[in-house]
DNA sequence: CCGGATCCGGTCTGATACTG
DNA sequence: CAGTATCAGACCGGATCCGG
């Protein structure tokens, strides 16, 4: 119940991000959590829960479970099940999500050149 | 004392995040407020603490002053006196912070692409 | 086991009041 | 004007639990 009873922003509340796109992007992705769940979607050509549960910033897994809902919710991300019993899903970027390739990529980029020991992206990741 | 003793991210904890450019760029800007005081500095040419202050999103006035300090600390701003008696800071990014511009670009292209009702910025904001 | 949901302590946020 | 102090409540993250 706790992270279901989150504040909510919604239009009228003092808290609503105004007509400033960056902000309202913000909104989405702000956090520290949600656009590394993308990237390794995006990049990593994860797909499964537990690929994602694996990666090298060891998400918790009810960060975790609460960004992919969230990513959903956006419309950024689908789950389609691939299997039955148990019944599994499969996480993939919708068109609108995968729109955010140049933002990570220009993350990445002023990373590389910014902060020392960053490891450089292989140059397909890089393109279109 | 309750923001001075967050806690840090250092080399060897648990919580350094590892050479990942993305997952590095997000420790330093990857939480709601930081990139809104870099988009007031970037773009709407703010440098005065009583003008970023004046954000549109209301930033309260603890938080600002709160991340004024980290950017300092990253590097991606200075502070300046301009005055004496009393002393007072013009803050302004360095290369480091202006060099997060194509960030916030493809930030604001997505949201005006992709989230309705969001203002599109003047043309020369886009440009180099 | 896998994919979460729940619990819980501690941390951080943010509204407001306050100070030099 | 440029911050600092305070404090309740929101949120994070680790551990654990549970249904299929």
């Amino acid at each position: 119940m706790t992270m279901k009873t989150m504040k909510q922003r919604v239009p009228g509340h003092d808290c609503m991000r105004s007509a400033c796109p960056v902000s309202s992007v913000l909104d989405i992705i702000g956090d520290k959590w949600t656009l590394l769940v993308v990237r390794d979607l995006l990049f990593l050509g994860k797909r499964m829960y537990s690929e994602l549960a694996d990666s090298m910033e060891k998400i918790p897994t009810n960060i975790l479970a609460d960004r992919l809902k969230k990513l959903e919710a956006a419309n950024l991300i689908e789950k389609k099940p691939y299997q039955d019993k148990p019944v599994r899903y499969a996480y993939t970027l919708t068109a609108r999500g995968e729109a955010l390739r140049p933002v990570l990529i220009e993350m990445a980029t002023w990373g590389n050149e910014y902060i020392a020991g960053t490891v450089k992206a292989p140059k397909e990741f890089m393109e279109r």
